[in-house]
DNA sequence: ACAAAACTATACATACCTGTATATATATAT
DNA sequence: ATATATATATACAGGTATGTATAGTTTTGT
């Protein structure tokens, strides 16, 4: 990958989600990445497809972390989808945090025809499918019914602390997270 | 007040929530209300504020609903905040349901100096202080506390809902929501 | 009937956006 | 050293957005 085209990801991203999409003209982006329109428009064919590159790889790293983070934990899946919020804790408090694209990308492309829309929420379904999965293999019962309460948490808590850090949303969502977890874990036997 | 204008307004808060506001121009919104924009420019002096006074209505018509239902309801506290997912399950299968506006100003403009922004995190932080006053009267103890985690979940379904009809968010989120709180109310003993 | 207010029709000024055309400079590889 | 790929600089075409200017039409009150 070039460098410039890294960069340019890189830029993208932190304006996307700090100024929105819609709101960031590429000139902008351009301007501070240090570079012109013309490489911006070589890497990526248009400002749909930058879009669709930082929201791909901001997908990929976040669950590649999250992914890292439960294998090198606790091999017991109960003892997973407990921790899975204490990692998301971590990474919304880590110092690079800057958000969660799929997020806000589906509020600002509501149109369910637009290709931005249909990413952003296929990564939403991912994510809950992901929380699911440790949910099954925990062996709780409605596994799809907590991922997507958990998913809510999650997804209101990130755009919460996006929007104010230090708002304390991650802490009381974890907190949420806990109870309803032990009540699916227990309400199984 | 006028006919025309309320009709602006009654387009316009469907629109804004169907395509978004920042795609939708003044052109589309006089054409479907079958005015003009000299009509659209004298009941609101600039877009912006329309877009001020389509989210002072829905979060007005939405609290209103909200206020009489539970005046209606249970006399005691501990009901009261019971019922609230309740009534919002009724609100969001509503036929006239067009989702919440302030849910996605502000993530469309996530500028904080930005007036949208403003009155829509002040809405959104009204509304949490309701459950919390809700909560508070039922004795709860961290009130502020639950108020924040039930407005994750009432944010993050009524988002999920109005994007996918059927989706069984709010439905799950009430479950979730009965489970703190009774995890709340039994927590003070 | 007639004057005042409300509304329409249309054109346009201004600004901004994406994307491209064209010419120039700079680094790199053989 | 020289051709080739890469990046810059800049101007501009084409579209769309908000907001206004101007003139004409319809409704309403008395």
């Amino acid at each position: 990958m070039s460098a410039l085209k890294d960069k340019l990801l890189l830029v993208a991203t932190d304006l996307f989600q700090t100024r929105g999409i819609n709101s960031t003209g590429v000139d902008t982006i351009v301007a501070v990445a240090g570079t012109t329109k013309m490489t911006l428009y070589k890497y990526f064919g248009s400002k749909e497809d930058l879009i669709l590159e930082v929201l791909k790889k901001g997908h990929q790293d976040f669950q590649n972390w999250i992914d890292e983070k439960l294998n090198a934990s606790s091999k017991k899946p109960s003892d997973k989808i407990q921790q899975l919020f204490d990692y998301i804790e971590e990474w919304v408090n880590s110092p690079g945090f800057i958000g969660v694209g799929f997020i806000k990308a589906s509020a600002e492309f509501p149109n369910e025809e637009n290709p931005i829309h249909q990413l952003s929420s296929q990564q939403s379904r991912e994510f809950r499918q992901f929380i699911s999965k440790l949910a099954s293999d925990a062996s709780i019962k409605d596994a799809e019914g907590l991922a997507l309460q958990l998913s809510l948490l999650f997804e209101g808590a990130v755009q919460a602390e996006q929007m104010k850090r230090g708002s304390g949303a991650i802490k009381y969502a974890k907190k949420a997270a806990k109870i309803l977890i032990d009540g699916a874990i227990k309400s199984l036997s």
